[in-house]
DNA sequence: TGCTATATTGTTATATTATAACGTAACATC
DNA sequence: GATGTTACGTTATAATATAACAATATAGCA
């Protein structure tokens, strides 16, 4: 059986992507529909687009694809939808790679690390309280208040190891 | 008694600067010297500027600052500097920031982590081994190699928490 | 319903960060 | 001192992101 979410690890070749699509959507539509917020069409396609490319997507090929099914689009176009969606926690921006990624757990305030993998471009989300708790100790020490976590590991997943020649 | 170094925690307003600046300075010409790395007059101006800047600086800020001193200066200049300087672990680049601090252990293959203070712009550099398992562990699960690791904390540090109004 | 305030999107221009490509100068090694 | 290599100069451009203002759509209310 395939989980229909995509990143709790690196995904299989053969996981079903149109079902974990639409689910992430669904979940998406229940969560602002919840909280009345306003998922507008352009929201809820540039949603859809960063969910499709099943990795962490730039900007810039978000509005090219906009562009390519006919929408007039511009860089402000763009980035005010991935400005509500981050707000809102349905996505989430990986500093490393200037790129965009679907949110596994929209709703929930919570602070993901991501392991990226430098062959296949797929990011896994994890949300590891022990490495919050690490960071918080750390922080006490300093005497910080934590207000905005980044943490991204960069590597290769399991299947490119073993894949031949990628 | 003050520190020579910069970023172990945050500095006080009263540490002596000009030496922590001079001590880096010397660590790394000692470092370049044993192994064998020309480090040049121009990325030793470079390496001066960012640890004279006693924060995270930009790439660009440092361009001004050279070419207000006098020398020609283009982007790729400032660029191929800083990537020497990562390159031999005498600078680290903060991704969050797209901005480059000193390093205050050159010569030791570490990853560091960063707290950064969103009101006096400062950073700490930290280097806990328990970050650093915790992410192997984590790694290990999913079967992932490592080879790259971003931690980056944005806050409010200690001082700036006293302060009246920064 | 129609009015009005607000939120969203369109549009143009520009800021910020970084790299490509190619030529020249410095240096090092023989 | 000829030659290969490394560093730097120079021009152009790529990639990411935001400012500013106009037009449109939506929501809430008279």
């Amino acid at each position: 059986m395939n989980s229909s979410k995509r990143s709790e690890q690196f995904p299989t070749a053969d996981h079903d992507h149109q079902t974990c699509v639409t689910h992430a959507l669904q979940e998406a539509e229940d969560f602002c529909l919840q909280q009345g917020l306003r998922l507008t069409e352009l929201r809820h396609r540039v949603l859809e687009l960063i969910w499709a490319n099943h990795q962490p997507v730039g900007a810039y090929d978000l509005l090219e694809q906009l562009t390519h099914e006919g929408r007039k689009a511009a860089p402000p176009t763009i980035y005010r939808s991935l400005d509500f969606l981050l707000e809102n926690g349905l996505i989430h921006r990986i500093t490393s790679l200037n790129a965009y990624v679907g949110c596994n757990h929209p709703g929930l305030n919570h602070a993901a690390q991501f392991f990226i993998c430098e062959a296949c471009g797929q990011a896994a989300e994890l949300d590891d309280a022990k490495i919050e708790s690490v960071i918080a100790r750390d922080a006490k020490r300093l005497g910080f208040t934590v207000e905005k976590r980044t943490v991204e590991v960069a590597g290769i997943c399991a299947h490119c190891k073993l894949r031949p020649n990628p």
